[in-house]
DNA sequence: GTCTATAAATGGATAGAC
DNA sequence: GTCTATCCATTTATAGAC
């Protein structure tokens, strides 16, 4: 056992502020260049080249490539559970979707790379890890309670409002980045889904919920 | 200019033969392995091994990795367009829409790596030649004639009804690979849609279609 | 905490012999 | 058409100076 001096402690504490600082700097960066090379496109290199440092030294911050793809996974999430949680809360069907759905199709169109890291999983042999897949876990069980309070609560109607929301999104996103093709489409959508969902009893829908 | 005789002819027919053959032999390859090490994972020393060459002999087949990827978005395309082709010919619309519906979501569960190769824009810089892409926008003539011939004609119609498919597709193949989750919920996708479509003239529809 | 140096593996690609 | 040889960039990782 070493004795801490006070002194020893305020300087631990402003070396970890720095290095927090510095690893959200790599982050921004890779956000940046995920958003213009794609996701797949991102090199370690060209990241510590764009922070204006040693590609080596990014080991400082983070063990390996996946680990920055796991940093930026959190931070997504995070982004989108900070949104829904501001999510006016209210008893309206319709209101309640058509928020929800402008939100993630919003979310979407804003930044393709985003969304295929969070959504898709395209970069082989990525995977969360389980600190930054919880984030994810909580996206999800928010925004099933945002639905359940309005009275989408069986599996099969959430499930296939999720579609409805993902394919929205998918199609902005491959079909008309940095347009609203698909956002436009989004106060009809939600009337067909809660016509649907409305008009008629569980019992005699196609599939039961 | 120097003289072809028949001969000559009948040896450039079995060498184009024997190499179309070779061709065919590494695309089956390469599909293989985007199936078990992901769309972004194909190497070509990898590919190479896998049909028992040297990695440099591969360019005698596909001038570059992306002239690979090109043949195998034209192969994904192709396959599509078989299937659509082979849709019945009905007038009635909720058996329409169930058929490409299924044909869509099936194709998609199939092959994970087939569908973002063919409708997520995944590979960095990879754009497909025109040649392959005229099979692409094939299959979008052919699926949207489909749709025009049961009344779907409007550009919002057939947007909201991209979209609904792409959902279920996009979420079958990234939340239940191989599982049929939302494969189940074709047929209440499909009253969804039908329903909005025909309960009410465009007119009155929350986006004028 | 950052650098230089260094290593070994992998990847895409080309030139030229056979 | 296939090979050997070769090139250059990238990735991951370690050791050690400052």
């Amino acid at each position: 056992m070493t004795s801490a001096t006070p002194t020893d402690t305020v300087r631990r504490d402003r070396r970890h502020v720095r290095h927090e600082a510095t690893k959200r700097e790599i982050l921004d960066a890779a956000w940046k260049m995920v958003g213009t090379d794609g996701l797949n496109g991102l090199s370690l290199r060209a990241l510590a080249r764009a922070v204006d440092m040693e590609p080596q030294s990014l080991y400082t911050y983070f063990s390996s490539k996946h680990a920055v793809y796991d940093h930026l996974f959190a931070d997504g999430n995070r982004q989108l559970l900070t949104r829904i949680e501001g999510i006016a809360v209210s008893d309206d069907l319709s209101q309640v979707l058509r928020s929800m759905a402008l939100l993630f199709v919003s979310f979407a169109g804003e930044d393709r790379a985003r969304y295929e890291l969070l959504f898709l999983r395209t970069i082989p042999d990525f995977e969360p890890s389980p600190e930054s897949y919880a984030i994810a876990t909580e996206v999800f069980a928010k925004g099933r309670s945002v639905l359940a309070g309005v009275g989408i609560g069986g599996d099969t109607d959430f499930d296939l409002w999720t579609a409805v929301v993902a394919g929205l999104s998918s199609q902005q996103v491959a079909n008309a980045p940095g347009g609203d093709r698909y956002v436009r489409l989004i106060d009809d959508a939600v009337a067909m889904f809660a016509e649907y969902i409305i008009g008629r009893p569980a019992a005699i829908r196609a599939t039961k919920a």
